[in-house]
RNA sequence: GGGCGAAUAGCUCAGCUGGUUCAGAGCGCCUGCCUUACACGCAGGAUGUCGGGGGUUCGAAUCCCUCUUCGCCCACCA
């Protein structure tokens, strides 16, 4: 670790290598160092997924809390998993089968579970590795997948309890359905997107003569009506109610009925009723005792159901079938744009189709009610705090959870039917059955599975061992931060806190932090489809991993997106890597100026060095330093992570770097008085940055660490969090060093202004300076001289001829003459030149802008722009005589 | 249809409890510099009706109302 450092950082084998000297170590996994307990719960991606920068920010931003509390010295658990994504996971495979020419039925339900296991064998590490390599400090020995044998007990557990407690139902209902994926879905899982369509309006023959017109958005399930509906009170058809209708292209003739959930304004006031696929039609039918008929196959396609001529075709053509057929009859009144929510599978987009099936079903309200107590009393909050006012929204208007799922990759469900049918009993049960525990006839296990959800739902205490009351469960239930994106705040935050206290009694965090969504410059949603990601492997590797972590955390506010340009990864991501280089050269500019390792230099400058040794430049960057401190603990502590990471950056990069290692280089060049006071603070600041800074940047401030002296082959990872210090508090040292730093600004800007040669010193002059002032001016006039590049710097006499002058926030005037230091004829004709050009232009201009037909005809914004263009030159123009008559020219 | 949020420099955004970092940061742009840690750098500079309009206040980017434009969540007007 002595080496010479390179001038230029290179994370690429120092964060690899330092991630698995991490490991080594086994400084992440949780060992009951400190008595607060702080849990972090990951969400588990999926076991076959790639890292995407979604994950990058959520892991990112849990990373930063947990080595942030780590260094607290809390006993950290941050827990890593993955879950095993049904539908997923499953089509997946299903796809890798088609190429073969194989269906998941040709193999069989045994052999196609091993197959989607073997597959995920061969990549469900990938995550898990993609993961460290963004330097994720999770407790990777606790490692959890949701088809563990542990955590599948848990979710027999759990589905027996509920079934016990009638809070877990078999029923017949409408559900969800996503004829691609062939499994019903929650009603999370169907994704409402409003998209432009049409009402169709039908003309239905009434038996007695005469029609009845009503507006559909889906013509082609007409073919399974079974009623129309209107309002009771509705006079135009208050006669036609009890009377029979004869649906078109069909023999069946169907009733009129009447409901009050009819709304009288919309479309024609009359519904058709299709009970078997529309939810409304469906409550409707039931209350009036409608019959329901299917007429899809599971695939979507029309089935026997349905006239021979409609059989087997999918539902857009049967539409365009049906529309045809209706106008041919004469039966198509009209056809209206109409733009409304359609259900999308989240999985595959295709549109669900609701069907009537049996399936399980999870009775939330007793669940929901709890929850919604427990964010009533605080114990668990959201940030950003409106977050929580959609989640009690959705507990409160809670619908039950359809739980099966008719695929074969999850958990079977735990129910086994007997094949007596004098005895016809259902079981739930822990243990697998081989007989009817009621008649010991044969008995058949329940074909489906488990929502993935209900397996994530239960890993705050899954995931430690329960049911089974373990150590672990003991110790780090109920967690504490859930780290989070809000699309899945109902499919799983809210359910794990119903959980958590269902089964444990306790909410199983006590903050939920919801973070944004990651966008590209058109604030589209980044994703496979749209082909606008970002891979943060490719970041990782062209820019380093701290230089995605700063890039991420700097970027983003609290409840806000993330914006990045996929097409630029250089204006994304340069920021990071620009400030990773600057610390690594801060650090090697430090390293090599401590004269050796040998200089305890363990943290504390006062070790060192007394207090008044101090000098107003070490005693400014302490207390700078501790004011970051300050800043930076207190905006971690409240998820502000922008605010701590902008600090810290300020604070190295423009206090550390541009004024203290700038102030101190001749007292560390030659052996002179303050040498030793200035190593010992500036290594002790620096060495506090370090620490500051390694939750968000955790490999290099590691790497740097280590190398001050002293370091003893200790982690940065687990060394304390800087705390506050009352005696570095030094308001009197950031008020007049800030004095130095505007005379030096001042000095700095009068020379840019009038072109004097960088290389060349000049001689300033302060008049009117208070006591105060003047008394900092004379103590830091090495300092001043050397940042402003002063050849002599003289307080209270100013001396004759032509100069700058500049007026600081005391009331000082800064005075530089400009006869010595520039060439006064040559520089008074170049600006007597420029002021002549510009005269010039402000003439024509005005011409310009007299001008009636131009100002008449171009477009307003045009003539405005050559007004400001006007008020540009006048402006430049006063700026330049100023000038000429300060510089006494003529 | 209901609820919520956002609009600030060319771009991405901070600005928390009205007033001492209140008009900011980074990137981009302009000018000058390879000054022995760093050109992935240094120094200097330009850029804003804080979305429009109204109000409250001694004082508003900040609070209230309204309009416009985007976004999010929820919802069985077929």
């Amino acid at each position: 670790m002595s080496e010479p450092l390179a001038p230029q950082y290179d994370p690429s084998h120092i964060e690899a290598d330092l991630y698995r000297w991490w490991m080594n170590q086994r400084l992440f996994e949780a060992s009951g160092r400190g008595k607060q307990r702080y849990v972090i719960m990951m969400p588990p991606p999926n076991v076959t997924a790639n890292l995407h920068m979604g994950h990058g920010l959520n892991n990112t931003v849990q990373d930063v809390l947990v080595r942030f509390e780590r260094m607290r010295g809390r006993d950290t658990l941050w827990l890593p998993g993955t879950d095993h994504a049904g539908i997923a996971t499953q089509n997946v495979v299903e796809r890798l089968l088609a190429k073969e020419g194989k269906t998941r039925f040709d193999l069989g339900r045994e052999a196609f579970v091993e197959r989607v296991w073997e597959y995920v064998r061969q990549t469900g590490a990938t995550i898990l590795d993609q993961l460290k390599a963004i330097g994720s400090s999770c407790d990777w020995s606790r490692t959890y997948f949701t088809l563990d044998e542990d955590l599948s007990r848990a979710v027999r557990e759990v589905f027996v309890r509920l079934y016990e407690k009638d809070l877990v139902y078999r029923g017949h209902y409408l559900i969800n359905w996503c004829p691609r994926c062939l499994t019903a879905l929650s009603n999370e899982e169907a994704e409402k997107e409003e998209v432009d369509g049409h009402l169709w309006y039908l003309k239905y023959p009434l038996e007695t003569g005469g029609f009845i017109t009503v507006a559909t958005t889906r013509p082609e399930t007409m073919l399974g009506d079974t009623g129309v509906a209107v309002h009771p009170d509705d006079p135009r058809y208050r006669d036609l109610v009890g009377r029979q209708v004869l649906l078109p292209l069909t023999d069946r003739a169907i009733p009129i009925i009447a409901d009050a959930a009819i709304d009288p304004e919309f479309g024609t006031g009359a519904v058709k009723l299709t009970p078997a696929h529309d939810p409304l039609d469906f409550e409707l039918g039931r209350r009036h005792k409608l019959a329901s008929i299917d007429i899809f196959t599971p695939e979507a396609r029309m089935a026997e159901t349905v006239p021979d001529r409609f059989q087997g075709l999918d539902r857009a053509e049967a539409r365009k079938r049906v529309v045809a057929e209706l106008q041919a009859a004469g039966l198509l009144e009209k056809v209206e744009n109409h733009r409304h929510a359609v259900a999308h599978c989240y999985r595959c987009e295709t549109i669900v189709e609701p069907r009537l099936s049996d399936q399980w079903f999870v009775r939330m309200e007793p669940l929901a009610k709890q929850a919604l107590a427990a964010y009533r009393t605080g114990k668990v909050r959201f940030i950003p705090e409106r977050r929580g006012d959609e989640y009690a929204q959705w507990m409160e208007n809670i619908r039950d959870w359809c739980i099966s799922r008719q695929l074969w990759w999850g958990h079977r469900i735990p129910v086994w039917y007997c094949g007596n049918s004098s005895c016809g009993r259902i079981v739930a049960s822990r243990t697998d059955l081989a007989r009817c525990p009621g008649c010991g006839g044969s008995v058949e296990q329940d074909p489906d599975v488990l929502d993935t959800w209900f397996s994530s739902w239960l890993v705050p205490f899954s995931s430690l061992g329960w049911p089974d009351k373990t150590g672990d469960l003991r110790r780090y239930y109920p967690g504490n931060t859930l780290v989070t994106a809000p699309e899945i705040l109902f499919f799983w935050v809210a359910r794990m806190i119903m959980s958590g206290l269902e089964f444990m009694g306790e909410v199983p965090f006590d903050t939920v932090y919801l973070h944004g969504t990651v966008r590209d410059t058109q604030h589209r949603k980044m994703s496979k489809s749209l082909g606008n990601g970002i891979d943060p492997l490719e970041v990782v590797e062209r820019y380093g991993a701290d230089a995605l972590r700063y890039t991420v955390v700097a970027g983003m506010a609290v409840g806000t997106d993330l914006i990045l340009d996929p097409s630029d990864l250089e204006s994304s991501f340069a920021a990071g890597r620009n400030f990773a280089n600057k610390l690594w050269n801060a650090g090697r500019f430090i390293l090599g100026n401590l004269d050796g390792p040998t200089r305890p230099l363990a943290g504390d400058y006062r070790n060192v060095v007394p207090k008044s040794a101090l000098g107003l430049a070490d005693r400014w960057i302490i207390a700078r330093c501790d004011a970051t401190i300050r800043t930076a603990t207190e905006a971690y502590e409240r998820y502000r992570l922008n605010d701590a990471a902008n600090a810290i950056y300020h604070f190295i990069w423009s206090d550390l770097a541009d004024w203290y290692i700038e102030q101190i280089k001749p007292r560390l060049y030659g052996d002179v008085p303050g040498k030793d006071v200035a190593q010992a603070v500036v290594a002790a600041t620096f060495e506090t940055a370090l620490r500051m800074l390694h939750p968000v940047m955790p490999f290099i401030t590691e790497a740097l660490w280590q190398r001050l002296p002293g370091r003893g082959g200790a982690s940065i990872s687990v060394a304390p969090w800087p705390g506050p210090d009352q005696r570095a508090s030094d308001p009197a040292a950031l008020a007049q060093f800030g004095l130095v730093q505007e005379l030096v600004g001042a000095l700095r800007s009068i020379r840019a202004d009038y072109g004097i040669q960088p290389g060349l010193s000049i001689r300033a002059f302060i008049t009117d300076a208070p006591l105060a002032g003047a008394r900092i001016f004379d103590a830091e006039r090495p300092t001043i001289m050397r940042l402003a590049k002063l050849s002599g710097l003289e307080l209270g006499n100013l001396p004759e001829g032509a100069g700058a002058t500049a007026v600081l926030s005391d009331g000082s005037a800064v005075f530089v003459p400009l006869g010595d230091a520039i060439d006064l004829d040559k520089e008074c004709g170049r600006l007597k030149s420029e002021h002549s050009r510009l005269v010039q232009q402000i003439q024509s201009q005005n011409g310009k802008l007299a001008n009636e037909q131009f100002v008449a005809r171009a477009p307003a914004e045009v003539v405005d722009k050559e007004r400001r263009k006007l008020d540009d030159w006048r402006e430049q123009a006063d700026v330049l005589s100023q000038k000429l008559e300060r510089l006494g020219c003529k």
